[in-house]
DNA sequence: GCTCATGTTCCCCT
DNA sequence: CAGGGGAACATGAG
């Protein structure tokens, strides 16, 4: 599930553990700690969590607790003692409650972080949320390359991911096999456009929503046709991910 | 048994 | 150096 929005329904529920005490940290799973040492937080408090692109930041005293969800990863708030679930791996007991890190396939982890971030994200571009107009085409401009493969990169701009950026696409009628080098600036404004619309409305609900009118609402079908014109959707692998597009909107 | 999955990284080419 | 393709990572669902 998570990209941008996904992480931002997490940073809401990561909220909830905001101000409280830690009492300890369970490590359910070695293996999704990747750096730092979990006990050296209990006794803190946490902060207000941040979120930058699919990266979730919570302050913990002197440290930083870094979360990434690969693609099956998520945060839970659930009272201390009720059931887990099977893949919650990091648990944070707080009073009045614990977060709980669950992550099933195992890409991603946490870090209890206490250097430069940079060191653990690796280079960041701003936040997808944080893009205006001007900048996405100071951003694109230097560029070569197909348009997906650029959307998808987090050193370019942070939070896209496969859903939201053939959602985005879709919305612009551009195709995601387009070389950045030849969109026109009128294609690159309607890019940005439709990005920051599927960005500011997939927000409050905390994903990509599978809506009528949504690319997202069909492309999990056996056979998907575009909500817009009715034609047959294609799908194919672009940039090394699954890829839908309109075929008759979305022409080369 | 097989294929595919909303992410990232690393290696090898061009 | 910039990009592209493919594999790998780990685990489940259909």
């Amino acid at each position: 599930m998570p990209e941008l929005p996904d992480v931002e329904g997490y940073r809401r529920t990561a909220h909830k553990a905001a101000g409280r005490r830690i009492e300890q940290v369970d490590v359910v799973d070695r293996s999704l700690l990747r750096g730092g040492r979990a006990d050296s937080i209990a006794g803190e408090r946490f902060g207000d969590p941040e979120r930058h692109g699919k990266w979730l930041i919570m302050p913990a005293g002197d440290a930083e607790v870094l979360m990434h969800f690969g693609m099956t990863g998520r945060l839970d708030w659930a009272p201390r003692r009720s059931e887990r679930h099977q893949h919650d791996r990091i648990v944070f007991v707080c009073r009045g409650g614990e977060l709980r890190y669950r992550n099933m396939r195992k890409f991603g982890g946490v870090w209890v972080w206490r250097q430069r971030r940079e060191r653990v994200t690796g280079p960041l571009g701003p936040d997808a949320t944080e893009v205006d107009r001007e900048r996405f085409h100071e951003l694109l401009g230097g560029r070569r390359g197909g348009l997906k493969a650029a959307l998808m990169d987090q050193r370019l701009i942070a939070g896209l991911g496969n859903l939201m950026v053939d959602e985005l696409a879709w919305r612009a009628r551009v195709n995601p096999r387009a070389s950045i080098g030849r969109l026109s600036k009128r294609r690159i404004d309607r890019l940005w456009e439709a990005m920051d619309g599927v960005v500011r409305e997939s927000l409050p609900t905390g994903r990509v929503p599978p809506l009528d009118g949504w690319l997202t609402g069909v492309r999990d079908e056996r056979a998907p046709h575009c909500p817009r014109c009715g034609a047959r959707l294609r799908k194919e692998t672009v940039a090394g991910r699954t890829t839908a597009w309109c075929p008759r909107e979305q022409r080369r």
